[in-house]
RNA sequence: GGACCCGUAGCUCAGUUGGUUAGAGCGUUACAUUGACAUUGUAGAGGUCAGAGGUUCGAGUCCUCUCGGGUCCACCA
């Protein structure tokens, strides 16, 4: 039994990684983070599954009831994204198959990925209870997810209506903060004149009011111009109306704080409709909203000739317009960074739309408890304080995606009702017209088209996975999980809101440790993305170096919150070190199990050489017994075996595989071993039980190896699994 | 603007509560090797631990500042 392949079916057609929930052994549960249904396994997934693993090997020896569930996320966005680029390539498209067929298509084309990413967490040697695997769109998800949404709703924590949201016209979809990034980008900044109503064909004096703006696309749209209070320069304007360059409505002079005085030419435009600031000035102040930009990114019929017109080619048009019509007064260069959408780089669009919310501060403010009181253990230390800041400057969740793949939200409608294709349905929560429930109430009751949030059913997958909300025996015994793993960058889209909402439907915390592993970058420090194809694939390094050597070459990379710098070379680098160790390991084994010398005794069972060093008188047991060289390696082994015990137990993996690495080679192979060879025989049983221990305290890190030559004893369990973690005190 | 992290050997990085000559891997130098293992062994070179100041009997480790690199959040008219 050598091939990795054909070990991790011994293992899983041996139900050794089935948690057991009839068990009386203590538990240890861990959460695997719910990979996105696109594609291959990265780096960063290796890494998780590596460190995951090793802590479920680890309590599994030390004789833990030891559940690791996997699962797989739908990623709607993403998953969305992913398969429609695949229609095209068949020349299909949403609008040619429609909502029905899109999604039978989709559950499909879910098949083929789901195998691979599947296939994949096999490769890196993960112990997970396969019995127990779950996918974010199962049934019993949905259920799970249907209860929080009634949960919420009854409780008077989700409203909908149209509010300025960050929309994608790219994606088509109301996104959130935490789902941009920003992109420098070089534009011009536009200096245009707001004529002051009745003082036009005044000379003397400023008649105008300037303000700078980056998107004179939007002017259609404005409907005041404010200043901050008391401005020295605009102050006199303050009650009088300005016209608006290009509609030439009359549109009010305000003062407002929020305005930064010393920004631009001190004035701002005003546009509730595509700018958050302006949408919450607005609000205050009362003012009109008029909608210049539509949801694909085209201007619209206010804006008379340009209407239909994209924003890009619009905007160099109405520059045009502004420049005959003698309102712009200058233009520059500016530099700023704009948001974009993290999925597709599209520029946002700040823009109105019918959305769902959740009221969140009651959820952040149980979870900000939570991780006070109940002291969830960050890994690191000061992730608790990042959290916290974030939920105690937290906004409503806009939990409503204008897709198809995902948890349908569910909210009925009367089917009489015409729709607004554009705005969606009028209906405010709580109006008698609509009816929250998973099923069709009636006949006659349509669907809410949107669907939830991915980020919704991911905060609930602590729950979720086990059942909940019925009560079963796994939640019971398994919740809350000792362990969780991440990524640094979904700390607040995914683990501040696991905390949230666990603690508002359990009164618990998720998880009793939360481990923020650091980042893999490349030697310039970038971080390693499809677009840069800096990317580095574990099965590249699986390929050329084995699974056990890449898992040991990424522990040394798995200190939390700690980024590493990596490229193919450095990788190789300990990929080859890390294979080397395991070809020195495999001639260990030979040595001392298939090169017995004539004389040597027959291997003894480890009970037998076990009681050489349990005696009463423990010393003077040794002493006869034992000759110097075995005394002297037995208590470095002990000093290992408490050192890598430690180590784990504290989750210090790169300590504890180095130390293992370190006793093996340097203190086993080329001190004692070398030293044994002219003691063959007086040392054959020493060589064999430190052997063995040594395999088990290597076995979270290098599983493969170490079950194929623990396989080579003649006195053994049936697998390596089933062996005890060695303890400190007698080994 | 707010918060946080890092700066240790040529490169990538360790260094647990401050405590003897600061470590690893790769690279590098010399030698050895028909031996379990050349995917090896032995020995070595290589560091004013970014800089300055402070606390201490003692600082890579704690405090302050400076310089350099990075991350997250907010904002960007």
């Amino acid at each position: 039994m050598t091939d990795e392949k054909q070990i991790y079916n011994f293992w899983e057609n041996t139900g050794l990684f089935k948690a057991n929930i009839k068990s009386s052994k203590k538990t240890f549960s861990l959460l695997i983070p719910p990979p996105n249904l696109t594609g291959e396994l990265h780096i960063g997934h290796a890494m998780q599954h590596s460190v995951l693993d090793a802590i479920a090997r680890f309590r599994r020896l030390q004789g833990f009831d030891v559940l690791l569930l996997p699962g797989v996320d739908h990623a709607g966005i993403a998953f969305e994204n992913t398969f429609d680029k695949e229609l095209k390539k068949q020349n299909l498209s949403k609008e040619k198959l429609g909502r029905e067929k899109w999604l039978e298509a989709a559950w499909q084309f879910k098949e083929n990925i789901y195998n691979s990413v599947s296939q994949s967490w096999r490769f890196m040697g993960l112990s997970a209870d396969w019995s127990q695997e779950v996918f974010s769109l199962d049934e019993k998800r949905k259920t799970a997810v249907f209860h929080q949404f009634k949960k919420y709703y009854d409780d008077g924590l989700i409203y909908k209506g149209p509010y300025i949201v960050q929309w994608c016209p790219k994606c088509n979809t109301a996104i959130e903060d935490l789902e941009m990034e920003y992109e420098e980008k070089k534009e011009k900044l536009y200096y245009v004149r707001y004529q002051v109503k009745g003082q036009g064909s005044k000379v003397k004096g400023q008649n105008f009011i300037e303000i700078a703006t980056t998107r004179p696309e939007t002017i259609f749209a404005d409907t005041a111009v404010a200043f901050y209070r008391n401005h020295p320069k605009f102050k006199k304007f303050v009650g009088q109306k300005v016209i608006n360059p290009l509609t030439k409505n009359a549109i009010p002079v305000i003062e407002d704080k929020r305005v930064e005085k010393d920004f631009g030419t001190g004035a701002l435009k005003i546009t509730p409709a595509h700018d958050i600031l302006d949408y919450q000035i607005g609000k205050d102040h009362k003012l009109e909203i008029l909608h210049a930009v539509n949801k694909e990114g085209r201007l619209t019929d206010i804006t008379g000739e340009f209407c239909g017109q994209k924003i890009d080619e619009a905007k160099e048009k109405v520059v045009e317009k502004l420049r005959t019509l003698g309102a712009l007064s200058k233009e520059e260069d500016y530099i700023h960074s704009v948001a974009v959408c993290e999925r597709c780089k599209t520029t946002i669009e700040p823009l109105i739309s019918e959305e769902w919310f959740v009221r969140v501060e009651k959820l952040a403010k149980g979870a900000i408890d939570v991780i006070k009181k109940d002291k969830i253990k960050f890994l690191p230390s000061n992730y608790a304080k990042i959290l916290t800041d974030w939920l105690n400057n937290i906004h409503d969740w806009c939990i409503s995606r204008s897709l198809w793949w995902g948890h349908r939200i569910p909210v009925w409608y009367p089917s009489t009702r015409e729709v607004h294709p554009e705005r969606g349905r009028r209906a405010r929560s709580g109006s008698s017209d609509m009816k929250v429930s998973l099923d069709p109430p009636g006949p006659d009751w349509k669907q809410d088209e949107q669907v939830l949030d991915t980020w919704f059913s991911s905060g609930l997958w602590p729950l979720s996975t086990l059942g909940w909300p019925d009560k079963t025996k796994e939640f019971d015994r398994y919740f809350p999980w000792d362990f969780e793993i991440s990524a640094p960058e979904i700390k607040y889209l995914w683990i501040a809101r696991m905390v949230m909402i666990s603690n508002y439907f359990t009164g618990k915390k998720p998880f009793k440790t939360m481990f923020f592993h650091g980042t893999l970058r490349d030697l310039e420090g970038r971080k390693f993305s499809k677009s840069l194809g800096n990317g580095i694939e574990p099965q590249y390094l699986i390929d050329k170096w084995g699974t056990d050597a890449t898992r040991m070459a990424l522990y040394t990379y798995s200190i939390p919150g700690r980024d590493g710098r990596v490229s193919k070379e450095t990788l190789d680098e300990r990929g080859k070190n890390f294979r080397n160790f395991a070809t020195k390991l495999r001639n260990i084994a030979r040595f001392v199990l298939e090169l017995k010398p004539p004389g040597a005794s027959h291997s003894r069972p480890d009970r037998e050489s076990d009681s050489h060093f349990r005696g009463n008188d423990k010393e003077a047991v040794e002493k006869v017994i034992m000759p110097k060289d075995d005394q002297w390696i037995m208590g470095k082994l002990a000093k290992t075996t408490k050192t890598v015990t430690k180590h784990l137990e504290n989750l210090e993996l790169h300590l504890a595989s180095e130390e293992i690495y370190e006793f093996i080679w340097h203190k086993f192979a080329d001190d004692y071993i070398e030293a044994s060879k002219s003691r063959r025989p007086e040392a054959q049983s020493t060589l064999e039980n430190i052997l063995k221990q040594t395999l088990i305290l290597l076995h979270p890190f290098m599983p493969f190896l170490t079950e194929e030559l623990y396989q080579k004893f003649e006195d053994k369990q049936k697998s390596i699994l089933l062996e005890k973690w060695p303890s400190a005190t007698n080994a």
